[in-house]
Order: C-alpha cells, then structure tokens, then sequence
DNA sequence: ATAATGAATGTAATCGTTTTCATTTATATG
DNA sequence: CATATAAATGAAAACGATTACATTCATTAT
C-alpha cells in the first residue's frame, strides 16, 4: 500500500507537492501535477484518511442516535440527513441505543475520543443530563425531541398544534368521545401532544375523561393492540381514537378489524407520523405528517454549520393532515 | 483539551507509561498507575482515537452495505450485526446504495482510504466485478445474497429450498394455480426462489405457466399491489400467490382486500421473511421466517475473524415456513 | 558486598498526512 | 540587463497515539 512519500519519490517532488495535488491547490504547475498524478496512477494510491484526520483532527464522521432502527418514522429523516451529508463529504454512523444507558455511553465516548464530529439526536430517551454537557464541547443538534431550556438547537414541528389537529378533525366529523392512545409522559412529544388533544377537546366542549386516555412504553404496534384491547372492553366505549404513533394506530387498528368491528363506521382511528405502512392497511389510516426528509436535511446542515463553529438557531417545521379511510368511510 | 504527552507531565511520568495504563498492560507498578490515573481525571482526558488508529492502522469501523434503509427485511439483520461488533469494540457505518453506483463507490472508497477496516454487502444489487476486486486487499462477508463462485465468504439461506416449501405449502392445501411475484432475476436470490417454485410444481405435476410469473424491480408494497392489480385480471385467475418479500406480499394483500376479495378463500398469500408487518395485516400473512438476527452475528463474526486474518467458511442456516391467516382461513 | 535477574520506566521512531515558512524559479518592469 | 514581484517547490514540524529498544531500579542469590 503506498503512501505519500512514495509518490513523491516516484514524481521527483516532495511530499508538499503531492499533498497540493490531491487537494486541488493552486499553485502547482501543469506539469508537476501531471506528473503526480502519473504517479499515483502508477502505484495506485489512495490516500490514507487516518494521516489526514489526524492532522486535520477531524473524522467527517457523524452520530445519528436514535432509539430503535426499525422504528419507520426515521426513515426519511436519516436520508434526508445522509443524502445532505455525504454531498458535503462527510458520514453518518447510526447508533441504535435501544434506550440503553450503556450504549449511550459507547456512542458518547466516540465524540469524546473524537472518532465523529458531531452528534444529531432523535433518542426522546437519551440522558438530558449529559447530552446538555457534552453540548459544552461538541457540536449536537436535536431533532424531533428536543430539551426544553437547553441551549441544543433542534429541529422539530409543533407537536401540540399538530395534535390538536388531529383530533380536531374527529371532533369536526361528529366524534364527541375520543381515546388518546400516548407514550411515555416522560417525553416532551408525548406532554405536547397531550396537551394538543386536550385544548381540541375542551374547545369543543367535551370534558376530558381520564379513563380515554392510555399510556405505553413501547411503541411497537403490540402495544397498540394491547392498548385497544382494554379500550374496546370500556363500558362507554369511545368512538374514536387518537394514537400518538402510526405504529400504536396501526396495531389498534388490526384488534379492531380483528374484533370484527369496522373502521371507521364503530371506531375512526387518527395516526401519527405518516410512516409507509400507513397506507398500506385496510382501511388506510388517516395520520399527521411532519416532514421527515426536511427535517433531515434541516439537521445535517444545521449540525455541520455548528461544527464550523458558526451560530445556529432552532426550526419548527410545518405539519399535516392526511385524511384517508380510517376516518373517513 | 488534554493529549497523552501532557497527562505524562503532569503525572512526572513518560508518554509511553501512560500509554501502557492506558492499554492496561502488565509491567506498571501500582503506585505509578495511580499517579497516571490521577493526573487523567485531573486532566479530563480523553484518547484520540485518530492517534492510536493511526499508529495501529485500523479504524474499527465497519462497513455495511444496504439497498434501501426502510427495507425491514435488513433490521434484524443489523441489530444481530452491531450486537456483535459492539461487544468487540467495533462499530458501524450504515451505507445505503440506492442501487445507486455512486453511492457504492464513495463507500468503497471508504475503505480503500482505510476509513473502514471491512465491509458485509447485503446488496444484491452491488457491482460484483468491483466487489470481488475489492476482495483481493480488504476483508468482505456478503450477507443473504451472495456471488456465486467467487470467493467472498457469505452466509445466507438455501433459498431455492425455502420457495419449494413456501409453494410446497400452497399445493398441500389445494392450490394447483399459483403465480409467482419474483423479483429482478439479476440477482441470485430471485433466481433461486424461482427454481424452488419451479421444482414445486414440476413434483405435483403442475404445468408451469408463464403467464403466471411476475417481475418486478422495486421491493416496495406498491409493487406488490400493482401486480396483483394485473393478477386479478388475468382469464384464469390464480388461487394463490407466492410472493419473494413480504413488502410484496403485504402490497398484493392489500390490493385483494381492496377489491372486496377474501383472502385466503378467493387468494392465498405467501410471503417471504417474516418482517414485523407480516404480524399486522388482515389477515396475518404466511411467510418463511429466515433467521435474520443470527445472520447478523455470523457476518459479523465472520469479518471480524477475516479482518484478524483467519481463514473463514460459507454459512447457510435453516428457514422456516410460519403458517398464518392469509393461506388458512 | 556483588553479580545476576527481572520488573519498571524512559527515549525516540513511527504511522501518513497537512501546512508554515523558507527558498528557488519564473515572469514582468524599468 | 538588473531588479522587483509573483509563482512554484521543498524542508521540516506537527497532529496524538503505540512500541521496540535502551536504561534504570529493585530484588534475590552467591
């Protein structure tokens, strides 16, 4: 494997020269530069990142941390944030925590050793505490979760309004009583959107009742299932749903459908996320979309700009309704 | 931000003790070590890793190469993957082609420039002439499809064997008119799967007609659905399906569900991987169930003993045909 | 007390780049 | 033709670790 030095000597030039040449320099003449790049022809070179990185401590290397991969909602994001990134020469390493402190801390480490350069968090479980600090030092960004009161820029849209769109359209459709299907409390998403279904309800009149309203740790569409299950058994059953996730509405949606009920004539279910599969159920399933690829791109730029060291501010993006057969028959 | 040589100062000791606690070896008295672990807490230092991978010419980082991220075919797969890496300190970078050829350059290039110590290609669509080059000077495993012949290592299933018990299936309850939805039979997988549909039938003594035999070059459900839009008008309307992923079959699901036909007494429906979503249809979907997580750990273990120089052997694991709703009412 | 042994520590080279600064070479000006 | 200026090139330091080899120190045996 060749280096540097041994193009220089097969060019007849120093190791600078060759240096000027595989960075595009000015200052080198035609024919030097020709000559160099016979050279590294002839010995196939190719030059060694780690020489480089070293010198220019830098990794153009990127950590996405999110929860879980095959939750879809990141989809979009990470090639919203990939196809940015790479245009600008750098990489992303996806890093899966599985809310695991003990991951996190492996991921952390990797910036604190400087093996990336920065940091973009969507983990809505990720230790607040020591995501604020290493913001100190290093370049993060948030984006769909964010903390509130902390100086980490973010990118994410206005999940209170969002929500209460969405069950505004059920209140608007006739629904008087309405489920929410919610994740953890813990998580700012999930107060937001709460807070969103209750503003909806209460503008509307319709007191909140506290036995509508259901909590889950996991997101998968299990629980959804597990969650519609005990709403399904409710001596007033509600006519609607609210899910915080298109997994939780999607899960809910098949122990309707499984229960022989019809959606959305006994139950109208509302999603969250407008993730593929979304519109591949039957029937398809009326959801809020954020604009996932965009916020991607959003956080790419924002945390490369960061690394530049240049002043960055936060984004709220806009939301939608789509409104397809699970509310509409 | 502190380097090596001044925890050494500052410990009154010299760079290569520190270095020496660092990598807890032997030969260092106890009362030194404390004095260099003091002066590291003092310090707050942290090892760039820039350094020591420069001097140890090795990243820990691995390459893995997917189509299309949102494929779920390819989660478990990953999840058994950085399991593994992470618990011997290696990592990875998630490259996603697009089938894109310049995509899969710039990441060839990531380890020709030694960003990257290894690469497992799970992309069927990958140049196998590069690959195979590649091969030559860097440590690759192919995971799931493979090139015949060459000499890369892989692990991957009999997959002629899993469609022959997939249509097996179908024939066993009655089925004598199944159509295929293949895939792009460039790609070993699809030509294989075809062969066990073949043989299948060839053993039942059922004329394989072409008319029944799909292609397609996207995965995604839409594909899947827009076949069978064509299946459903054929004159002599199949009885079943057997489709290469479950995207397809969920998509074909879809699209019988849509019409008002009842699945499976009017179409049955096989799937193949056994993603998550196959769980969540109406009703739940046949598929033959691969073993991806366990995939995931012998690629990774697989290139892992081939980045240590070790001589590594083909895997091929067993399948599973998972009966479900959508072939038994 | 001395030599022999082994453990602990230090010195300096090394990995492969980039870049500052000095020097050489080419070009323009009078 | 001499000089001023600009352009091209090179020498060497730097980035931050690891490690071969040399050296010092402590321990034990004679």
């Amino acid at each position: 494997m060749a280096n540097i030095q041994q193009v220089a000597e097969e060019a007849g030039v120093s190791v600078a020269t060759v240096s000027r040449v595989l960075n595009k320099q000015k200052n080198v003449s035609a024919k030097t530069k020709a000559l160099v790049e016979e050279a590294i022809k002839k010995l196939n070179y190719e030059p060694n990142m780690l020489g480089r990185n070293l010198r220019n401590s830098e990794t153009r290397l990127l950590l996405i941390i999110i929860p879980n991969i095959s939750n879809p909602f990141y989809f979009e994001i990470i090639k919203g944030i990939e196809s940015t990134v790479i245009s600008q020469n750098y990489h992303i390493l996806l890093c899966e925590t599985d809310s695991n402190p003990d991951r996190e801390n492996i991921y952390f480490d990797l910036v604190k050793n400087r093996m990336a350069d920065g940091i973009i968090s969507m983990d809505p479980a990720i230790n607040e505490e020591r995501l604020v600090n290493l913001s100190q030092k290093y370049a993060i960004i948030q984006c769909s979760e964010y903390i509130l009161g902390s100086d980490i820029p973010y990118v994410t849209i206005d999940n209170e309004e969002a929500a209460y769109h969405a069950v505004k359209h059920l209140i608007k459709i006739g629904h008087k009583s309405i489920a929410l299907i919610n994740s953890d409390e813990r998580f700012l998403y999930a107060r937001q959107r709460k807070l969103g279904y209750q503003r909806a309800l209460e503008e509307h009149d319709i007191a909140i009742n506290d036995n509508n309203i259901f909590h889950t740790k996991k997101l998968g569409f299990e629980s959804g299932q597990q969650i519609m299950k005990k709403i399904l058994y409710l001596p007033n059953r509600p006519t609607a749903v609210f899910a915080v996730s298109d997994l939780l509405a999607i899960g809910a949606l098949k122990e309707v459908i499984s229960k022989g009920l019809h959606v959305p004539n006994d139950i109208a279910i509302v999603g969250f996320d407008k993730i593929d599969f979304s519109n591949m159920t039957h029937p398809t399933l009326t959801t809020i979309a954020q604009p996932m690829y965009k916020m991607g791109v959003f956080a790419a730029n924002m945390l490369i700009n960061k690394i530049k060291g240049e002043e960055v501010e936060s984004v709220i993006l806009d939301h939608e309704l789509v409104i397809r057969g699970s509310t509409s028959g």
